[in-house]
DNA sequence: CCTGGTGCCTGGGTGC
DNA sequence: TGCACCCAGGCACCAG
């Protein structure tokens, strides 16, 4: 389940690796459900720079012969997750017994794989900057978290400003970019907010934001929280799982208060939080 | 527009 | 041991 503090990690190791590095060629999986498009577009391309907005990855390609510019739009979904190893001598397609679902063969010897066993994720070569049309998730994402766009006061009138659970609202993208169910159980967690909660008022709408901030920094500087399936380009793990303080706590005591957590579902996601500390 | 519900997908876990 | 079933969840889509 990558989330903001993932997917940051994720881009801070493919940058050194892809930054500079031309698309010599791409195989990629022809399933039906594939959420991959016009991926072909990126054969010839330099990558110039790679940004992460909430949960994407945005690699700007150099121009080509005709003056476009493209964009290659990268999303892990629930499951997925990049390796870099040396291009295979004899091209063969796809590895499909480890879910290698993109193959993008570097100039430099190197393949970078996209692996997604779930196919949640996403890649697409669109028209740098053709959100709306093409990936509308992302022209309508909210505010950086960490950055200053993220802004107390607007965050405190947008949860004002509808009704459903402040948990929804969380997830939903649209008021913060980047909180998956991780860390939105620990930022209301943090915050003592519950996260069934319709009425969110000022005083804890900045509680919230500041425990938003608090706990994808935090986050981000473990690497993020390997649960399940997530991994870094290096194989690696996450390191912020074992600072959780109510996502998957469900069979411990509250670490504030020591009232057993409980599990309930809110906005159709698994959602654990503690009945006495967060009303 | 807002809200809630369903489907997509597959590995892993559970219960019989 | 085998098998049916269910769950995880980011996002698209749909209905009321």
């Amino acid at each position: 389940m990558p989330e903001l503090p993932e997917v940051e990690s994720v881009r801070r190791q493919l940058t050194p690796q892809l930054t500079g590095r031309r698309i010599a060629d791409v195989w990629w999986d022809a399933h039906p459900h594939a959420r991959l498009s016009d991926l072909d577009l990126a054969v010839g391309r330099r990558i110039e720079r790679i940004v992460r907005r909430g949960k994407f990855l945005l690699c700007t390609l150099d121009p080509t012969d005709d003056g476009d510019t493209l964009e290659l739009v990268l999303h892990l979904g629930m499951t997925g997750s990049f390796s870099i190893r040396p291009t295979e001598p004899t091209p063969t397609g796809l590895a499909t017994t480890d879910h290698v679902r993109v193959r993008f063969d570097l100039d430099d010897g190197r393949t970078l794989r996209f692996a997604d066993p779930r196919r949640f994720g996403r890649a697409s070569v669109i028209p740098a900057g053709d959100y709306v049309d093409r990936i509308p998730t992302l022209a309508t994402l909210g505010p950086e978290p960490l950055s200053s766009a993220f802004d107390p006061a607007a965050f405190a009138a947008a949860l004002a400003a509808t009704s459903a659970p402040v948990k929804a609202k969380l997830l939903d993208q649209r008021l913060v970019a980047g909180v998956g169910n991780i860390y939105a159980d620990e930022a209301l967690w943090r915050a003592r907010i519950h996260p069934a909660s319709r009425r969110v008022g000022r005083v804890r709408a900045g509680r919230l934001h500041q425990a938003i901030v608090e706990v994808l920094t935090a986050a981000v500087e473990r690497e993020g929280t390997t649960f399940r399936d997530y991994q870094m380009v290096n194989g690696e793990s996450g390191r912020y799982a074992a600072f959780l303080d109510a996502y998957g706590q469900g069979d411990r005591p509250c670490r504030r208060c020591g009232e057993p957590m409980r599990r309930t579902v809110i906005a159709q996601r698994g959602t654990t939080y503690c009945p006495r500390c967060q009303r």
